[in-house]
Parts: structure tokens; sequence; C-alpha cells
RNA sequence: UGGCCGAUGGUGUAACGGUAGCACACCAGUUUUUGGUACUGAUAGUUGGGGUUCGAAUCCCUGUCGGCCAGCCA
């Protein structure tokens, strides 16, 4: 897909230097979801940064789940991220094994470490309640202030942390916290909360245990027992580094560099775990894997192939500014995959009836190239018969200037078949079109007009009694506002990014599709041409097919048309 | 206000002291039995101010703007 070679970035250049002056031996990296979530295109960024570094320093790369918060997590999470992300690295070669592991295997060395930093000195039990652990903490421009407990002696410690584990203590009785510096310019060097207690089912270690460590305690410690060389991470944990090299430096054990870079994000959408949930629970969305979430099941669902994912990561590279990446750059990657991979059908979103009336009723099956970017994607037949319908879009009564479809008078060529002239409109008593009563030249087909007229327009069009009635699901940007969160570049005075939502992200009409989907399963992919790129919805139902429209194809007219109103 | 980080066309990203390039978007064209695809061209950028240097997007100083941090979340 990508054709430039191998890519440089600011991580790759730290990973070329350690290599080269020894600090590391090997390459090893890692995605650390906390399977609370679904993964969205933000985390694709992410997996693909670690995967991707792996994969260019024939390196290793390992999915590991960052499972310390047992009342946040679920087994649905789990098995959701483990599909999506073999999904999305769908050629991991031996870059990837294939398999998840959990930071929550090692709860039990993790402990022991604890224990030795009671050992040291560098760590103790402290019984403040949470706000109070607040309040001695201080503000980003006032020092913390030390408790009594920071100096309560180790075997003290000792005995504390052990009936911690046993269940001695009430849930929030009191932490093992780090023994650091309370005064600290960056507040996560303040005394740290290691362990919390919490009584809650873990998804993997069931009631085993009743405290849990914290991300910063655990992390680094997971990083090092796995063997990551390289733990790159996004950019707010930038802060978190001190702390990371501190843990691993006071243990002395096998120290990963932590790298951070910037979170991919994207316009005319959300990105966060609280806003889908809003957007599910509101009802704006039919699910996580709605057709119009950024996450990858809905990406997925919409018919985005992981390929154009992929190569939208690739475009995006990796640095430490802020990305918003815009959607059309996505589609862009969506249509490129498409063009090449989409077979063409004929299908028509918002029918008008079209009477030929110099033909009769017998069926002619006109051959039709099933993709012109792929010749071995062959040819098929679709029928034509006296009666068709074609697109509303390619008739106008009363034509504006520039357009050149059918209007009254005119000809347009049927894609693959003849140069049709649009001879009477037949109303409805309410005014409505009831038909058009057209004319086609018998010598046209597969040739142009031998009097040398110009046929400026070719059009999409489905025979009336072979067409097949599907579903087509239309689905648009889901906000307006290319960020929903500052509709005019500004902070909203009011409201919330819901205002943004985008009344016409979904709307569904019925279509008539050529006969050669009949047989389509669940995320075929077509290009209806002139239209845009669908894809087979898993709604779909034995005679009842459900199309999702992927993308638009580009709409020069449309532009055309646009400006000329404005 | 304390700490950390960042700033290159509308968006994203290159240029690693030596011609500011690429992609998307936008605009104008060519080709076309998809107003698609492909192709061509145009517009548009180094956050301000100092300094070092023959030469600065790049190095130094300083200002401005932006992001993150005060969970027993990750």
């Amino acid at each position: 897909m990508s054709n430039s070679g191998t890519p440089s970035d600011f991580i790759r250049d730290a990973v070329r230097e350690d290599l080269e002056s020894g600090r590391f031996d090997r390459v090893q990296t890692r995605f650390p979801p906390e399977p609370n979530a679904y993964l969205h295109i933000g985390h694709a960024k992410a997996i693909l940064v670690d995967f991707g570094v792996a994969k260019d320093f024939g390196g290793t790369f390992k999915l590991r789940f960052d499972d310390t918060n047992p009342v946040k997590e679920d087994q649905e999470f789990v098995d959701a991220i483990i599909d999506d992300t073999h999904w999305l690295l769908a050629e991991p070669g031996n870059v990837w094994d294939g398999q998840a592991l959990f930071g929550s295997d090692h709860f039990e060395q993790m402990y022991l470490y604890a224990v030795e930093l009671i050992k040291k000195g560098k760590a103790y039990v402290c019984d403040l309640s949470p706000e109070e652990m607040r309040a001695n903490r201080g503000t980003l421009t006032r020092p913390g202030t030390p408790c009594e407990n920071r100096e309560r002696p180790v075997e003290d410690n000792l005995d504390l942390f052990d009936r911690m584990r046993n269940g001695e203590f009430e849930d929030g009785a009191c932490t093992l916290r780090a023994k650091i510096d309370m005064a600290s310019p960056n507040i996560n060097l303040r005394d740290p909360v290691m362990y919390r207690i919490r009584r809650a089912h873990h998804h993997r270690q069931g009631s085993k245990w009743c405290i849990y460590p914290s991300y910063d305690w655990a992390h680094g410690l997971e990083d090092s027992l796995e063997g990551t060389t390289h733990s790159l991470c996004t950019l707010e944990y930038e802060d978190h580094r001190p702390l990371y090299d501190w843990f691993l430096d006071e243990l002395g054990i096998y120290h990963p560099r932590q790298i951070e870079f910037s979170r991919l994000n994207l316009t005319h959408t959300v990105m966060s775990k609280r806003k889908f949930v809003e957007l599910v629970e509101g009802g704006h969305v039919t699910g996580y894997d709605d057709p119009r979430m950024p996450t990858l099941a809905g990406l997925r669902r919409r018919g985005y192939s992981s390929g154009a994912v992929r190569e939208f990561c690739r475009r995006a590279g990796v640095s430490k500014s802020d990305q918003t990446m815009e959607m059309y750059q996505l589609e862009d990657c969506v249509r490129e995959d498409l063009n090449r991979r989409a077979n063409r059908v004929m299908g028509v979103l918002d029918p008008i009836k079209v009477i030929i009336t110099n033909v009769s009723h017998e069926v002619e099956w006109l051959e039709a190239v099933n993709n012109p970017e792929d010749p071995a994607a062959g040819v098929r037949q679709v029928p034509m018969t006296k009666e068709i319908f074609i697109d509303a879009d390619d008739f106008r009564a009363d034509p504006p200037p520039k357009y050149h479809r059918l209007s009254p008078g005119t000809e347009v060529r049927l894609r693959y078949g003849y140069v049709m002239k649009c001879e009477q409109v037949v109303y409805n008593p309410d005014g409505l079109i009831k038909e058009l009563l057209c004319k086609i030249d018998p010598e046209t087909k597969g040739a142009n007009p031998s009097d040398g007229r110009k046929i400026k327009a070719t059009i999409h069009w489905v025979s009336a009694v072979h067409a097949i009635e599907c579903e087509a699901r239309l689905y648009d940007h889901l906000f307006v506002d290319p960020d929903p969160d500052r509709p005019n570049g500004r902070a909203r005075e009011s409201g919330t990014y819901l205002d943004s939502l985008n009344p016409n992200s979904h709307t569904s009409v019925r279509a008539l599709v050529e006969p050669s989907v009949q047989d389509a399963k669940t995320g075929d992919t077509f290009q209806f041409e002139r239209i845009g790129y669908f894809c087979v919805d898993p709604d779909t139902r034995p005679g009842a097919i459900v199309f999702n429209r992927i993308v638009t194809l580009r709409d020069t007219w449309a532009k055309i048309e646009k400006k000329s109103n404005a």
C-alpha cells in the first residue's frame, strides 16, 4: 500500500541510537490497553507505532492488558480488543505471536517488589483518607506536606502491608505509598500511591486479591518483566516518566526506555470513552460498532478495511506535536483502497421510472466491466428491459447551467448500453414525475453516434423487473463541526459537543440494485457506480440485503452546483 | 502562578547548519461510456524579537501562543 521506504521519525531515530550505543541489543514493544473500553482509531495509531517500530527493527510486539483496576475492567473488552487488534494487524508475520499477555499475571512478583521497596525504606503504608491525601499533596504552585505515616518504621510497614493483602482492612482504609518527595514540582513524585485496597472481582484473578497496584507502580514492572525495550506511550505520560524510572532504578531491575508521542485526533468526531458511552446510551448511535463511530468496530462495520486504516496512520506519522488529522485524509485512504478492490455494480438510490418506448419486452444482457482498475476482476452480464429506473439526480425537467445529464429533449448514455433520449415527461396528478418516456438509439451500443453527436453524460440504471430491492444506509460525519468541542474554534459558551451532532449522519433509503449482488455476503464491498462505495451490513437477512454507504465518490458536479447556488 | 512538552501552508508531516519538499483539502485544467480513476498546473508555510554564522526552520537567549499534570483512573 505504502510505497515510501522505511519511515523515519524521532522514535525510530532513538531506537536506532539505542541499538548502536548498545543500550539495547534487540527491540521489543508493547501495546498496553486497559480492558475498559473499545479500541478507536487513536488506539490504532498507537498499535501501529508499536508494531511498526518492532517490525522495522526485526523485533517483537506484544499485546498486553494493563488490567490493574478490576472495577473498570471486563472480559467483554478483553475479547473485543484482541479481536480488533487481529483485524488491524492482518498479517503480523513473526512480529506478533497473536497472543495476549496480562499485567495481572505479575501481581505476585509486584507484591514481592513492593516488599523490597518497603525494606529499603522507600515505601510506606499510609492511612490518610483520599480527602486528606489530596489536601496534603499541595497544588501546582504549592508543595505538598509530608504526613506522619511517612516516618513509620520499616517493620510496621511490612506488617501493615501484609495485613493489607490479607484483607484485614476495609476498602480505602489505607494505601501503600512510594516515599519520594512531597515537595517535588512534579506532582506525580509527591509520594504516589502504589497499592489501594479494593474488594472487587478481577476478570482473571477472581477474588484472589483485595489490593491492586496502581498504574505508575505496575506499568514499568510489567514492561520490565516482559522484556520490553521501548515502552512507547502517549504524551500525557511524559510527566510520569521520572516515576517510571524511579521505581525501576530503586529496584535495580531491567529498565526499558519510555518514549512518548502525540495521540491521534480526528475531525468531525470525538474520541473519548466517556463520550462514546454518552453517544450509545443517549441513543445517538446504535452501539459501539455503529458505522458512524470512530471505534475500530465501527470503522470495520462501516466497511473500512484495516489496510486503509494502516495507510491512514502511516500518513499521519509520528511526532510530539498535537495531531488532529482531517477526516478527509482518512476518506481518501478508504477511496484509494476501494478503488482498487471493489467491484462495480449499478444501483439506484432515488428511482425514477423510465419507459423505453422503442425497446421490445425481451431482455437484453449487456456486458459490464467489474473493475476498470483490475482486469482480473472480469466482466458480468447486466439485464436491460423496456422499463428501467434511473436516479432522480440524473434527470432535471429544468436543467441548470452546466448540467449535462438527462432532461427533456436531451441525450445521455446508459452505462454499458445505448444512448437514450428523453422525449416526454409524464406527471402524476400531484405534479410529481410519474415516468419518463425515452427512446434509445439502437446504433449506439458500444459505439458513439455515427453522426458525430457528443454525448456528455453516462448514467447508471437498473432493469425494473430484475432489480433487487435493498436497504441502503447512508452515513455521513457524526458531527457537523470539525471540532465538536470548539465549534467555532473556541470553547463553547454553553451546551456540549452533542449540540454539534449531525442530524443527517444516518438516513436510510430503499435502493434498487442490479441482480448480480443477490449472493453478496456480509462484509463484501462494492462501488455503486457514480455514487459511492457500499458494503454488506451484518443486519442482512436472506432476501433482505442491507448496504452501508462507506464513503461517497468524489462529486465534482455537486461542487459545481453548490457553487452556482451560493 | 509551579513542572513538563510542543510550535513549518487550512490539516498532517519532511528538510538533522547549505535550493523549505510530500500527502490530504482547496482552486484551474487534460483524459474519460463512472462529473469516478489517472494526469498537469496554481494558491498557500518556518510563532514574534534578538544573537551566533559566509549561511539558521535547524544552534543560543527572550517573548507569545498551545497541550498535559493537583484520582486510592490509565
